[in-house]
RNA sequence: GCGGCUAUAGUUUAGUGGUAAAACUCCACUCUUCCAAAGUGGUCUCGUCAGUUCGAUUCUGACUAGCCGCUCCA
């Protein structure tokens, strides 16, 4: 990797969502799935030069991250994995957590902590009645809680007798005639709550004929667990030793319950995931920060801004339990700074996990210390599309733009770094009906054609053109003129989208050009 | 999943209970010696499904999608 090539964006007014997505829409990056059916809630499709951009970025990662890497290698594993994959690594469990809505107050509470009781009391002829129910949400204290909840509704009511102790259950406890009578927490009335509904955010399907839940399988929600699962397939035959990584390109799915933000959050993505795996005694805490050193300085390669990228280390109280340390690189959207690139320390945990839940030991050996051990794993982790996302708002730039008469207008330009760009070169003919220039261009266009991304445009006038080419983010124009072929030298005229400049270049060194930038 | 607002051409928008428009874009032709030139012509539209009505893009309802706020993001 060198450093950036992409100047950074000038300084314009802030980035508008509407807009971005009006222009992706309108020179065919990202359409709305299913669009002729009325559209489909968090589903994306890509268009042609969407699909460039994104297939460029993945070869970027690609090509960094595998390729010119001695110490990492790439698999591709299947979406649809074995089950117990997903119960080994807690996703099963993870993902179920039953959520009940308060229809009054609008409040939304895990139902494993929402507790409840039934109040009842014993009658003077001993007989026990249930006179109603007490809630109370998850706390040090919360049979307390409901206690004095159940005295207070005693008192009330002005109900004769003697109370009885109440028994904490939480609300999946709960049956359905009992959530009718429960009272909500905000509001104090019953009748509020609604039953628990289990979120679970992987897609279900089933393999084969059957449809039973013998046949239950998942879309997978990440695609790390294939190198975990395929950790020892890799150690046994790759030819790696410690420290060593493998990375993934991948689709995952995740049945958000709300989708937002146009690509950030859809339910269809991809990842690009690695997982390093390290000696147990490792310092693992100088190597995760040299990944996160690793991604900030790749995501600057392909061109975002400094300005926009910090970092975000998650506290240490709120990590999973199995998480040593976590940090997310973040980038400033216009929606606000959200998480780009997470890099976690993860542990032996995913690992173990599986070394449990198939039985099959996941051990390297140590030829140092002759000893047998589970490597720690640290996982750089990132979307593609919110990648996309962010080079798109990074690169989106409305200029003011003055021209010799003093008209000023508005010329829309997207800064996309020559890596990235999904058309590196357009060719253009001065005029098009100059035979002699259109046959040079076409000559041209054909030679670039065999490397490089390019595209051919003569229609309309050349400064038409040149806009045309500054929306989807074309570094660089290149213009067969009179010059070309009426003096020596064979020269073009290299036009670049971000300073607007004008320079004669030979064939030769635009290639040499394209070889320095494109890579 | 909840609430509020919204839905007319590729984009941004006007408009109407009686066969729907503007600007820009896009395509073709003419023209054009470097930054969205001009002329002529052309393609494309009332989110979906019902209801009311002689007739619905317009009124009503449901659905779908989008934006915003909650919630969620293991």
């Amino acid at each position: 990797m060198s450093d950036a090539t992409t100047p950074a964006p000038a300084a314009t007014a802030p980035v508008s969502m509407d807009n971005l997505v009006a222009l992706a829409k309108r020179r065919g990056f990202i359409f709305q799935s299913s669009e002729i059916y009325g559209g489909f809630n968090g589903f994306f499709d890509y268009g042609p030069l969407g699909a460039e951009l994104k297939k460029n970025i993945r070869d970027c990662w690609w090509a960094d991250m595998v390729q010119r890497r001695d110490d990492v290698v790439g698999i591709e594993t299947s979406i649809i994995m074995h089950p117990k994959v997903w119960e080994a690594s807690g996703h099963v469990a993870g993902f179920s957590d039953p959520l009940v809505d308060c229809k009054v107050s609008k409040q939304r509470y895990r139902a494993d902590q929402l507790f409840f009781s039934p109040v009842v009391v014993t009658a003077a002829d001993g007989v026990a009645q249930t006179v109603g129910y007490v809630s109370a949400l998850e706390s040090e204290n919360t049979a307390g809680e409901l206690q004095t909840a159940a005295e207070s509704f005693k008192r009330k009511k002005a109900i004769q007798g003697t109370l009885c102790p109440v028994v904490a259950k939480d609300l999946t406890e709960a049956r359905e005639d009992e959530i009718a009578l429960i009272p909500s927490p905000a509001t104090g009335e019953p009748g509020s709550l609604t039953a628990p509904r289990a979120f679970n955010m992987m897609f279900q399907t089933n393999v084969g004929a059957m449809t039973d839940g013998s046949s239950v399988a998942y879309l997978r929600p990440e695609t790390a667990q294939g190198m975990f699962v395929d950790f020892k397939n890799v150690v046994d035959t790759g030819r790696v030793k410690l420290p060593f990584g493998i990375a993934q390109i991948g689709k995952s799915f995740r049945n958000e319950i709300t989708p937002r933000n146009f690509i950030f959050r859809s339910r269809e993505f991809e990842q690009m995931e690695m997982e390093y795996f390290i000696h147990e005694d490792a310092d693992w805490s100088k190597v995760h920060e040299e990944w996160i050193a690793w991604c900030e300085a790749w995501l600057k390669s392909i061109g975002l801004p400094d300005s926009h990228l910090s970092r975000y280390a998650h506290p240490k109280e709120k990590l999973a339990f199995y998480s040593r340390g976590t940090v997310d690189i973040m980038f400033k959207y216009p929606f606000g700074v959200q998480e780009l690139w997470g890099i976690a320390a993860r542990g032996s945990y995913d690992l173990t996990q599986h070394a449990n839940a198939s039985g099959k030991p996941q051990e390297v050996f140590d030829e140092a210390t002759k000893k047998k051990f589970v490597p720690h794993v640290i996982e750089p982790a990132v979307g593609v599309d919110r990648i996309f996302l962010a080079v798109l708002c990074a690169g989106y730039a409305e200029e003011a733009v003055t021209d010799e008469k003093g008209n000023t207008e508005t010329r829309t330009v997207l800064r996309l770094s020559p890596r990235i760009a999904p058309v590196k070169v357009a060719v253009l003919p001065l005029l098009k009906n100059k035979e002699v220039l259109v046959a040079r261009a076409q000559a041209l266009y054909k030679k670039l054609q065999r490397r490089y991304a390019v595209f051919y445009d003569e229609t309309a006038a050349i400064g038409r053109r040149y806009r045309r080419q500054d929306e989807i983010g074309t570094p660089w124009c290149v213009t067969i003129d009179f010059d070309t072929i009426e003096k020596p030298g064979d020269t073009f005229t290299l036009r670049d989208r971000d300073t607007m400049q004008q320079r004669r270049v030979t064939e030769a060194e635009l290639f040499a050009l394209l070889e320095e930038q494109v890579y």
